[in-house]
DNA sequence: GTCACGCTTGCAAGCGTGTGCAAAGACTGC
DNA sequence: GCAGTCTTTGCACACGCTTGCAAGCGTGAC
C-alpha cells in the first residue's frame, strides 16, 4: 500500500479551481467563503477522499482538540464506567481523548502528563496517582487544564471534583444505628486515597456520635480478593460487627462472598452490608447491595463543560465541584 | 496563565549556542550529534523545559505515533480488559492511543475512522461494530494499518485475530455429556456477532454430534439482564435442560442468579453452566463459573507486534492469527 | 604534504494548515 | 454615475519540526 496517499488542501484546491485558502476557510466554521466556492470546494473534498489534517491544524491554531484521560484500574467496574462517560462527553463536545494508562511504574503519572504535553494536549483528566505538586505545575505551565477527579489537591489552578463522602458515609452509619446494629465495622483497602479515606473518617466520626462500636480494618488493594481478606480477618474477632461498611463495592462483594459462603452468614439477616460506588454488579441478583451511586453522568458533564468553556470564564469560576452521592436501596441493610 | 508559554527547538538552541538542527537530531535516536553538543542540547533542554512538539514531527515524519482503539460496550468486564491490555502493550511500544467509543449512532464506526484519519493515526484497532467494506477501504487508503478483533472480515489488509471459538464449543459440548446431561441448550444474545454465532455453531454441531438434544434461544443485548431473560425462557420449557453454555460470562452470571434464586436451581447439580471469556466476576465465590479464558495478552501481543513490525514484513506475513482459548474448570459443571 | 575518509553541523527546503491584510468585486443609496 | 460599505478571495507568512546536502574539521595512511 502507499504510505504517501495523503491528499492535501492545495490538491482540492486545484481541483476546485480555486485557491488553497479558499479550501481553508471552507472547513473552518465560521470563516468568510461564498456559498458557490464551498459547494465546488465540498465537491472536490469528496472526490479527492480528504480529509483535514489535524495535526497540521493544531499546529497553527495551538489547540489541539485532545483531551488526556489518565488512568489507572481502567478495568474496574467503576472506573470502566466513568471512563465510558467521560470519553462519550468528550466526543459530544468534539473532543478526541488520548488514553494513558498508568498501573505501572512510580512515575507513570510524570511520564503519561509528559506525552501528554509533547502532543500538546489542551487539557487532561487524572483519575489516578497521587500527582504530587511538580506534576500538576509541569501540566499547567504548559498551557494545559487540569481536572482532577476523586484527587483533593489543593493547589489553584485545576478542577476539583469530588463526591461528599464524608457526609454520605455518615448516613450509613445512621442506617445501621436504626437497623439496632450495636458493633459496626469499616472495611478498607489500604490504598489510603483521598475519598477512601474521607468514607472512613465520615463512618467513623457519625458511629461513634451514636454511640455505636466501630472497628476499622485495612487490607491490600482495592478489589475482590482484598474484600474476603477483610471478611476473614473482621469475622474472625471476638466480638463479631453486625454491620460492615465497605469503602468501595468491589470490596463489598468480595466481602459478601466469603460472610455467607465461608461463614454461613445470611445477609441481612444474621449481617448488614453496604457499599459505595454502585457498581453494576452491585445490583446483580447475588448481591443486592445498598449503596451509594456516583452520578457519573453529572461528573462528566462537569468536567468537560469546564474544560470547553472561555479561559475568562474558567478564570473566575470556582475550580471546585461537590457532588452529592445518591443512596441506593436494596436488600443487603435490613429497613430502608 | 499564559496560554503561549511554549519554547521550541530554536529557544533551545539558542540557549545551547547551536543550531535547531542539532537540537531536532538530540531528540531523534540515531541521529549523528556529537556527544558534548547532545549534552549541551539536554542541559538547555532541560533548563527550559523543553519538549518536542509531536504534532510537528508527525507532520513531518508522516507517522504520527497515534494507534485508534475503536470500541463499544467499553465499560463491560471483558471489553475493558482487552482495553487496558491493549493499552499498556501499545504504550511499551511507544505508541500513544486515541480511544473512540461508537456505542452511539449506526454509522459512529465510520465517524470514528474519520476521525483517526484526521489525526493521522498509524493504525486502527476495530473491537466493535460491523466494519463494513467501505469504511475498511477508507481505512487502508488513507495509510493506515488495521486490526481487527474477533471481527471475521474477509478482505484481504487488515490484520484479523480470532479465537477458535467453534473448536472451544465443542468442547463444552462433549463436557456437558461426559456430565450425564441429555438435554443441552445454547443461551445466546441477539446481537448475532460473528464469535457469538461460531460459538452457538460449534457448540450445537457437537452436541448433535453426540446424540445430544439441544435447544437454541436468542434474546437482546449481550449483558446481564439478557441472561436472567434467556434463563427464564429456557427453564420454563416442558422439558427443562440439565446444561446450559451461555455465549458469554455475563450472560452465564445472569442465568445462574435467575436460576438459583428464582428457581431454585443448585448448581451443578440441578444444571450445569458454562461461560466464555473469564470475565473476572466468573472466578468470584457467588459464581465459580466453569468458562473460556481469552489470552488478553496474547491478542494484544499479536496486535502490537504486527503493527509495529516493518511493511515488507506485514505484506508477507499471513493477516490472520487465530487464538486457542484455555479451558478453566470451576464448579459449574460436574465433572472436569 | 596530500588525499581520502568519517564524523558533525548548519542551511534551507519542505510538511499541511490557519489567518491578517489588502485588493477586487458586488451592492446600496443618493 | 459615484462614493461608501460589505463580502469574498488570494497572497504570503507563520507554526515547530525533520532531513538531504554540502561544507567544515580532524585523523591517519601513503
Amino acid at each position: 500500500m502507499a504510505s504517501k496517499p495523503s491528499v492535501s488542501a492545495h490538491d482540492v484546491a486545484e481541483r476546485a479551481g480555486v485557491s488553497r485558502s479558499a479550501v481553508s476557510r471552507t472547513f473552518t466554521p465560521g470563516a468568510s467563503v461564498a456559498p458557490e466556492t464551498r459547494e465546488r470546494v465540498l465537491k472536490a473534498a469528496d472526490e479527492l477522499g480528504y480529509h483535514v489534517n489535524h495535526l497540521a491544524r493544531g499546529l497553527m491554531r495551538r489547540e489541539s482538540g485532545i483531551v488526556c484521560l489518565i488512568v489507572s484500574d481502567a478495568a474496574t467496574p467503576y472506573r470502566s464506567a466513568l471512563l465510558r462517560e467521560l470519553t462519550i462527553h468528550l466526543q459530544n463536545a468534539g473532543k478526541v481523548v488520548m488514553l494513558i494508562n498508568t498501573d505501572r511504574s512510580d512515575d507513570s503519572v510524570g511520564q503519561a502528563l509528559r506525552q501528554a504535553i509533547r502532543y500538546q494536549a489542551d487539557a487532561s483528566i487524572i483519575l489516578s496517582g497521587l500527582p504530587d505538586k511538580s506534576i500538576t505545575q509541569l501540566c499547567l505551565k504548559n498551557g494545559q487544564r487540569l481536572v482532577l477527579i476523586n484527587r483533593d489537591d489543593d493547589q489553584p489552578g485545576p478542577l476539583k471534583i469530588n463526591l461528599n463522602d464524608e457526609e454520605a458515609s455518615s448516613r450509613i452509619a445512621l442506617a445501621f444505628e436504626r437497623a439496632g446494629c450495636r458493633h459496626v465495622a469499616f472495611a478498607n483497602s489500604d490504598a489510603r486515597t483521598p475519598s477512601l479515606m474521607a468514607r472512613e473518617r465520615g463512618f467513623s466520626k457519625a458511629a461513634e456520635a451514636l454511640g455505636l462500636e466501630v472497628t476499622v480494618e485495612r487490607y491490600g488493594w482495592t478489589g475482590y480478593e482484598a474484600g474476603k481478606v477483610l471478611a476473614h480477618r473482621l469475622l474472625t474477632r471476638k466480638i463479631r460487627p453486625e454491620a460492615v461498611f465497605c469503602a468501595t463495592d468491589l470490596l463489598a462483594c468480595g466481602f459478601m462472598d466469603a460472610a455467607r459462603h465461608e461463614f454461613g452468614l445470611s445477609i441481612p439477616g444474621q449481617l448488614c452490608v453496604a457499599g459505595f460506588d454502585d457498581i453494576e454488579q452491585a445490583g446483580w441478583e447475588s448481591y443486592q447491595l445498598t449503596t451509594f451511586a456516583q452520578p457519573l453522568a453529572s461528573i462528566a458533564e462537569a468536567a468537560v463543560s469546564w474544560l470547553c468553556s472561555a479561559p475568562e470564564e474558567t478564570a473566575m469560576s470556582v475550580p471546585s465541584v461537590l457532588i452529592e452521592p445518591q443512596l441506593i436501596w436494596r436488600k443487603s441493610v435490613r429497613g430502608g
